[in-house]
DNA sequence: TGCTACGGTGAACAGTGTTCGCTCCTCCGC
DNA sequence: GCGGAGGAGCGAACACTGTTCACCGTAGCA
């Protein structure tokens, strides 16, 4: 805020032309206006680089070289700030259109697509768990969910759990990746950014942890230690959501004829 | 942990005898010294008194009659303390032996109970949603929903995916409970001693409110109105845990036995 | 009787979300 | 061209938060 053109990365280029903006006498520079646009943007930007716990109101302001209580003018609290990140969430999401032949697949796109975006930033999926999306401007995306379970042919008891069951799966489970994560990166480098490859070294070291207990008390645990903590996360995913998937195939009308696994990409249980 | 008697229901009986601990010249009152455990019972007592959000140090001395620095001789930091309330939930939780034949029963009450005991405290799924049980205690209750998994006959993959599921699950959907029952306290009453009818007014407000939506634009969602919320959450919880069961079952050697619905207790899906 | 050890105190620090009175700039109507 | 009105942003304040640290009073031991 010290000087024009400082803190946002593009600020109005300095154009010498129009000698106008004649730079307020005020420390405030001239540039637009502040909206909840830029004030949700702004709040991305400290959320990635210092987590939700170093995301203040004041942090958001002083990105944006402004005061606190100018925030206020747009957004009524920081939960309502976070709401709005919420359902920044989902801006562009693609609503297929439901094909029952499909539709095995047509979840997995979502799950994978929905576990895509929670990743793109830090920490969301912690604000995801906090959050409903029963909003009226995101009523169409769960209605699009359900659209492929009743369509599917699934019984309308089962179709209205579902939706909630696997957002709660995706929530879920890249909630604890980010913990894994957060683990990970504390517990050599203080800052995030220099702490990549420990992530691995944290795996190995909880796989030796399951493997040292003792094997009379924790043969299970002694034997799927290989498998509770992986480096490669999305092939868990993709187990997990397999899982849900085949339940829920098996409340098809033609049960037998889709039960184990055959549309061809289930993953192999070796 | 495993005493005979339970942990720390009966703190030592007044005893009118012995009139010494003559009540210090300080404004502390003569009281046992303050322990670990004195201090997450206090912190439960001011949990479900004013939730997560009002659960502070100060608070938690203040319970106690003690001032905010003497906590930190006994607890490292917040987060220590909600870990060991974490931990705390766990206290008794039975472990069954497991049995194959009864694998779906077993892995059923392992989820009620846990669901239960989360209700037993407010804001407790949230604490829970943000750890995980791989503390040296903790390991044996996960140790246990493994072998229930790995003796019923689930591949390893399958195994070491499945109690991350369930325990996600469970977490998940105690979450939304709460983020419900908040939601319809802080509409009509702002103290939530008064507020306990409410809880199903508001089932039916968002139930019209989904029925109001346009009919051409969200079918489905006006379809599952009545299913979505509804007041009965036990009978949406056994429904979600059902699907999951029957996804895991798919993965058994012998799948055509027991695939759709046959230990009887599976809900219809009428 | 003196002394040490320790459990608890109170004040302080740096930070949080939120509110409010005020200043100053901009723009509109005259 | 000028005066007034509106409003955006400022800065200080309030009531909190988690955490630390120098101090002290009491208890038990020598």
């Amino acid at each position: 805020m010290t000087d024009p053109a400082d803190s946002t990365p593009a600020p109005p280029p300095p154009s010498p032309w129009e000698r106008e903006r004649p730079a307020r006498t005020r420390a405030a520079v001239a540039r637009t206006p502040l909206s909840r646009e830029r004030i949700v943007e702004a709040a991305f930007t400290v959320l990635d680089r210092q987590g939700l716990d170093g995301l203040s109101m004041r942090q958001v302001a002083a990105e944006l070289g402004v005061t606190v209580s100018a925030l206020y003018a747009h957004v009524s609290s920081k939960d309502d700030l976070l709401e709005l990140m919420y359902t920044r969430l989902f801006d562009g999401f693609e609503l297929p259109r439901p094909d029952p032949d499909r539709w095995q697949e047509q979840v997995r796109d979502y799950a994978r697509a929905g576990r895509r975006r929670l990743l793109s930033h830090r920490d969301m999926a912690r604000i995801s768990m906090a959050h409903v999306p029963f909003t009226a401007e995101l009523l169409p995306y769960v209605e699009s969910l359900l659209a492929i379970f009743r369509t599917a042919g699934l019984p309308d008891r089962i179709a209205a759990e579902a939706g909630d069951l696997i957002s709660t799966y995706i929530d879920g489970f890249v909630l604890e990746e980010g913990m894994w994560r957060d683990r990970a990166a504390e517990q050599s480098g203080e800052d995030t950014s220099l702490a990549r490859p420990d992530w691995r070294e944290m795996a190995e070291e909880m796989q030796d942890y399951f493997a040292s207990l003792p094997a009379q008390d924790f043969p299970h645990l002694r034997a799927l230690a290989g498998m509770m903590v992986t480096d490669s996360s999305d092939e868990r995913f993709d187990i997990g959501l397999e899982i849900i998937l085949r339940g829920l195939a098996s409340y098809l009308p033609d049960a037998t004829k889709r039960a184990p696994s055959d549309d061809g990409r289930a993953p192999d249980t070796t």
